[in-house]
DNA sequence: TCAATTGCCGAAACCGGTTTCGGAACGGAA
DNA sequence: TTCCGTTCCGAAACCGGTTTCGGCAATTGA
């Protein structure tokens, strides 16, 4: 039943194509004369222009992409090449980002083209695969490294290209990124202000362009609440939970712990209710914690981790943006772009219950 | 610096692709020739075809897709259509999903098109865009609904696809599923073996085909273990963490609580943690709970779920290859497979401390 | 008034493939 | 030897677009 439904809905609507032959007849031009009109060429009369524009509209014609790109080397699609096993907490974000790029993509009659890859080496291989096949017209590329090989690759073969990120050589490189360095500025500041004297920093991955922003914001705030900057409390290369917990672990057993901390990555911080469960901790009152990316697990946490929430969608929707730019030819130095994060303070940060003295006798009674 | 290095590089490797004119002159044949050698044409001799195919390997010959595209309308590409916001749970799988997916595809030289919708009405304008673009020779149809709009879709234009899924009426459909029935039985027979006698099932969605599935599978255990059907003790509708832990209270609320319960979705089942920690309930002791998918929180949850894996990726992998196959033309009866998911047994399902009764007396006392 | 521009469009080549069609070469049968 | 049927390949048309080139008509300049 459904299937004859199906065939009667396929003869009224024969889903045939109109070719730009088909349109032209109809308009009594040639087939170069609306193809130029459609492209804005500029030996075309205005009249005649906007006759067939109307006329592809009302007939309904759309120049098919992969017939285009044989002349003109352009499929109208963007790439993504996604790292896994890269950083877990890009995972919970994937679909959101690549809502934001399809929503953008197809808002211009662009489409996305995915790959994953499972190593570096393996992503750049991807990405020239993808540009030989002419798969691609450019590249958004998620996380970016300090020294990015994916850079040197696209700048060398001269591919347009969009980082989600920022990178240690801005030549010709164009981006859309959230300042998380302001971000962890603010929680320093934020904890000082409920009247914690030591704030320690758990880092992400150092090879990450990101981490490096955020050790300066965090190194930021220290210097804009007057604390002193104290090298035990600075940890890195956390983001998984199991991480989070460890770095935890190490501070607390300082001589003089500290009452609060500020993490890069939701997914570490997330460990450091485990480790304070471990210890007998009240989160939020022994221990105060804020961090960073908005992981729906947080808001679930006991108490609900307060966080610097990105908005991915909206950042993968700008991202095919500039993209799209880039690639109609706008200078990549017109094409940069940062965002803040938005502090959902929940409650995982309040005022020190005890100072780093009484937690570190409490913590040595205990264990 | 780099800059010119990238420059240099272009000159050395000039990114030139051989055509098949080149490649024909090279041999000294007819373009015709060797596209019909290529493409297994039989009115080609056998040598003549071998020295075809170790010229285009040794030139480095590969079509340009959308050059072919435009006369066979193929072009080498799968589509993939995900609704977000759809089912949470979906999340923590889709990178592993997609990389399935990517690595057969590219195995085949095919690429992945991804575009997203928010709703099911999008998704079928989406998917009708793709056809019509040409931007996906087929689909892979995630997360099917018994009543399937998308299948309807498909088949009407004779598209070919592949689900990840059952549906109700498998007329001209070709899928690869995991069989979550099973694993629902087994799971009521591990409890069951276990000691437990009050077992309930917390079902997920009822539109998705899986539902009707593994209720059937719950009740398919339950008669394995001779144990009897109570209509209490089944529930429904709960995908997220929130839903678990309502539905877990409703069931802790009745008369004769159950001492086990089996969720169909692992985000549910987490929920079951926060009730019981709420309710002051040991997991595992006082209360056990078997579930399904695998999801990475589940294994630092405490104690960690015992859960039922699906192998994402292998998944995605399958279905790529399937649906490669189908659009080469292979009748879609002969596409169906099935593969089991495997029982992590960890921590979250043990004897029962108390029975139903005890249980009971215990939670009045509490509250 | 006439030549030189300019504005605007069509014819045809082109992109990189596929597919149709026809014919040369060959072998076997009459 | 002639005729016919195969086998195998090349020429050319084709797919749906873009781009080059040239030409006509209407303007402009002298």
């Amino acid at each position: 039943m459904a299937q004859s439904t199906g065939n009667q809905h396929q003869v009224f609507a024969p889903q045939q194509r109109v070719t730009i032959t088909q349109l032209s007849a109809a308009l009594g031009l040639s087939k170069s004369t609306v193809s130029r009109a459609l492209n804005g060429y500029p030996d075309i009369s205005e009249s005649t222009r906007l006759r067939v524009r109307r006329g592809a509209e009302t007939l309904g014609y759309r120049p098919l992409s992969h017939a285009q790109a044989i002349r003109t080397g352009r499929v109208r699609a963007l790439g993504l090449v996604i790292q896994i096993g890269d950083h877990d907490s890009q995972r919970p974000f994937l679909a959101d980002f690549l809502a934001g790029i399809s929503a953008a993509a197809s808002a211009e009659g662009w489409t996305l083209t995915v790959a994953t890859a499972d190593s570096e080496a393996h992503a750049l291989r991807t990405m020239g695969q993808l540009i030989e096949d002419r798969k691609a017209d450019g590249f958004i590329l998620p996380r970016t490294l300090s020294q990015d090989a994916r850079v040197a690759l696209l700048r060398a073969r001269s591919v347009p290209f969009v980082m989600f990120g920022r990178t240690a050589d801005p030549e010709g490189c164009a981006w859309f990124d959230i300042l998380g360095e302001d971000a962890m500025r603010d929680a320093v500041l934020h904890l000082a202000r409920l009247g914690h004297r030591r704030i320690a920093f758990v880092n992400g991955g150092a090879r990450y362009n990101f981490s490096r922003l955020r050790l300066q914001g965090y190194r930021a705030g220290l210097a804009a609440a007057g604390l002193p900057e104290d090298a035990a409390l600075i940890r890195g290369d956390a983001l998984r939970s199991e991480d989070g917990a460890r770095e935890t672990r190490a501070l607390l057993a300082l001589d003089a712990p500290p009452t609060a901390v500020v993490f890069a990555v939701d997914h570490a911080a997330l460990g450091l209710y485990r480790a304070c469960a471990d210890l007998g901790l009240a989160v939020g009152h022994d221990l105060s914690v804020i961090s960073y990316d908005g992981v729906p697990d947080g808001a679930y946490a006991a108490p609900p981790l307060s966080s610097f929430k990105v908005d991915t969608r909206a950042a993968g929707q700008r991202l095919a943006e500039l993209l799209i730019a880039r690639i109609r030819g706008a200078a990549p130095e017109t094409l940069r772009e940062t965002a803040h994060a938005a502090f959902a303070d929940r409650g995982s940060a309040g005022p020190p219950r005890l100072g780093s003295a009484a937690l570190a006798a409490r913590l040595s009674t205990t264990s």
